[in-house]
DNA sequence: TATATTAATCGTAATATTGCAATAAAACAA
DNA sequence: TTGTTTTATTGCAATATTACGATTAATATA
């Protein structure tokens, strides 16, 4: 299929599950810690910075701008793009409410 | 393609998008959130559970063994599967360090 | 206006993922 | 041994993802 039965889980699941994907491939790491780290930055920066060429970067950061996470406003030529930090706080609150779930004390294996 | 250029990112990026893609499909979220909750558990209890065919969760379950979050004993003809404490808390460590960077003060755009 | 610069989009190829029916394998029970 | 229960594996179909060359669109500059 290829095809994830959403509708079978809750609107909170589904919501981890998309932002995970989001981090879920090594070019969208890249992108967003090159991001955070340079604050303003333009496309073409990051096609020199991350290796790949220029429309598969540039599918990267639709992907991670339809989701929110950040955004971008064109500057004369080229494009800024930059955290969305309202976005990047609320998936952070997510993600961390999955990861800090209590751990068992005893484990049953 | 389909296939990521891993070798053109650092070990630490390819490391944080390997966890993200556990969790980035709301199966493999409710498998985990189901056993933190009920720690003791079985595959047929997931299949019940979440409402997918018992391959498929077997298919789940073995991606997130393999990674070393969970871990299965064998228990007659059923098989215990739970949280594996340690992966999951060094996991939380690279997570939590990725989603804690520093937004900055002022956004540039 | 013509040209350069930059990023987005289109089209396509290759690979990955998801899901399930059918089947196999393993362990127990009668 | 034979059947039952439970999970794993196989094989396949459908869809998604990744990557990039070619092209387009938009803006700036000569």
């Amino acid at each position: 299929m290829g095809l994830a039965k959403t509708e079978i889980f809750t609107d909170s699941q589904n919501e981890i599950a998309l932002f995970a994907k989001a981090f879920g491939h090594p070019a969208r790491v890249a992108i967003l810690q090159h991001l955070f780290k340079i604050n303003t930055c333009v496309c073409g920066d990051l096609v020199d910075e991350i290796g790949l060429a220029q429309p598969t970067i540039s599918q990267h950061l639709k992907e991670l701008k339809h989701l929110g996470l950040i955004k971008g406003s064109v500057e004369g030529t080229s494009v800024c793009y930059c955290i969305n930090p309202e976005v990047w706080t609320k998936m952070k609150v997510v993600m961390t409410e999955f990861l800090d779930q209590d751990l068992p004390k005893t484990s049953c294996c």
